[in-house]
DNA sequence: AATGAATGAGGCTTCATTCAT
DNA sequence: TATGAATGAAGCCTCATTCAT
């Protein structure tokens, strides 16, 4: 019954994928260290010979979440509003295909878990809001938005459709898909019809 | 350690409430018997003669929230938008004054806590979402909004705001008092200015 | 909601067979302070108000078992077969009619219950032994039983069909009533047939 | 504390012996992890390594009784006595070379610690008492003994004879070992005297 | 590197017992 | 005497972490 070593990157990348999908999926509670050994076909003990501690594998499982939630990252798009689109399209198709993964970012379940560490959970956040409220602006400055509206406020408008959208998926059990399109269009009109006389 | 006799009721009273500050404030995984014991003052097998179990806690705490979110609910004004208005200012003003209570609603952490009683967080959730669904179906049946907009976009856009500020608010350690009045505003004119022509 | 204050005598009284029927109808670990103040109707603090502690309450309960057991102890015949048949059918009639009582005698639950006290509960059974072998003995002298049988070995005999008709009677769920006097014919044909030629 | 590291089948067998153990010797309320974290060498903690919960170790417990009980069982003797013979002197043997296993089979403490189990332990007794019946009802056909007793009560007259001998043998410590042949003597002697003329 | 038994620290829950009311 | 909240000691069980194999 013996598992095939793996060269150490390997197992590490393939723990902090499955202490996402834990996380994410079944919650903080579940990420135990036989769970997560289940999860990735070794035993238990076996998980520390790759990572210090828990707590290691949390920052981890944060870092690759970040990989995929910055992918291509910032989009290139010459217009404010387009570049918008683009993220929150991408984010929204993310809710979709990696439900798990997504919601993560938007959960405080990670940010428990990483305990000291939820700084970084929340730099990630961060960042994507300076996206978005960087958008929001530049389209001010167009004139493509109302400029006396805040940026602040309208940063939460965004960011907070997109969040509310990832709670929506996961207590539909996945099955009402908002979609994409339709969501950024509702949110483009509206953002837009400010600027109109 | 002189603890004073309470009568059951008030403990109860007391140990829902404090259920409530420390899953939104420091996460379900600290709520343990030991953690409320020290919150109300008590030792934590003491916290069982009040309680059957942990998850009846989880239930008064989630009644607790209940009560909280829906006193004068919903608001009486005749139009929509008004009604929405007193709703979304009530409770982002809930998010400022009772942060716990109200990042709770809109937390999964709860959701998870409660376990088998997770239906009833979601139908809390639900039941406002419910609401804001409707007020924005009147609005465009009044023609305050575009009628061609999605209803249910509309909605994730309102609640998502809530949702976005709570979590703001939090992040910054309560320091980023969003105005309930502006952030209204900026929602009203985005609603409204879809209508004009 | 005050229940009537009673003389603690009285009291006593209630809670020693109050917790004979719980030792021996639901087991010993459901003989606690809670399940006697709800038999008995007190609180249950106040069980510690009429004794000093559990060990006390248990022995209280040993007293109340033998009390019962031994009344109109020894019987009177002349004749020691119908001592002894008198002794077997009243033990055999007490199975059905006060089990829990009866069963306590013969079940080593008691025993374990009494703790320190073991010893009183092995004097209840021996002075029941001892009274069966006496009657066999006399039984024996008279050329009623084959003399070259050993007491001990009968006396076994004897007290084990109590003993096994009693958990025959507890397994059965109470269904299923040996006929006190059957079964003591049984014995008592088996005991006498071996004097004959 | 150099606890050597034992694979887990030899442990689940060292603990279910222990726990029967426990249970005969010392009552069910002292079968604790502790207590067999101690018997066994190893942490509380450590049994749940092996098992999943107690209630699996009273099963396991259980069926390590039910081997004992029922090695080389049925006995092979064409004649029904000699079966009964073979099987009551077995028996009474192993109280005195095993008196644990052995009591516990005849203690209601089993079956109560037993549970949802029990019936399992009612079925080990009924085994044996269906043999004992049958070697009865087998013998009266021959003609070994008289006819128009009944079988149930003879079972009970057997069946209980061991198990006042078992008890007997605890209560004395282990000191008073009736002599397995004298006890069957006695039983036989009864028993076939009553066919006699 | 891998395994999985062992540990020890908690966390939940029960219960005898105490004691303020 | 009665009440029932409070305590503290167990007991069950989980889990991060260690370590002999």
């Amino acid at each position: 019954m013996s598992t095939p070593r793996r060269p150490t990157e390997e197992r590490r990348q393939q723990i902090a994928e499955a202490a996402l999908r834990i996380i994410s999926g079944k919650g903080v509670h579940r990420l135990t260290a036989q769970e997560l050994g289940r999860e990735v076909g070794i035993a238990d003990g076996t998980i520390f010979r790759h990572f210090k501690d828990k707590a290691e594998i949390v920052r981890a499982a944060i870092a690759h979440l970040e990989g995929v939630l910055f992918t291509n990252f910032p989009p290139a798009a010459e217009d404010p509003l387009e570049r918008l689109q683009s993220f929150f399209e991408g984010r929204l198709t993310l809710v979709q295909r990696m439900p798990s993964v997504f919601l993560a970012a938007f959960s405080d379940r990670l940010e428990e878990a990483a305990g000291e560490e939820a700084g970084v959970v929340r730099s990630i956040i961060e960042r994507s809001q300076a996206f978005v409220r960087q958008c929001l602006v530049e389209a001010q400055e167009r004139g493509q938005i109302d400029p006396r509206l805040s940026p602040e406020a309208l940063t939460l408008v965004v960011i907070g459709t997109l969040q509310a959208s990832a709670f929506a998926h996961r207590r539909s059990g996945g099955k009402s898909k908002m979609d994409p399109r339709i969501a950024w269009q509702t949110i483009e009109i509206m953002l837009t019809s400010t600027a109109r006389k």
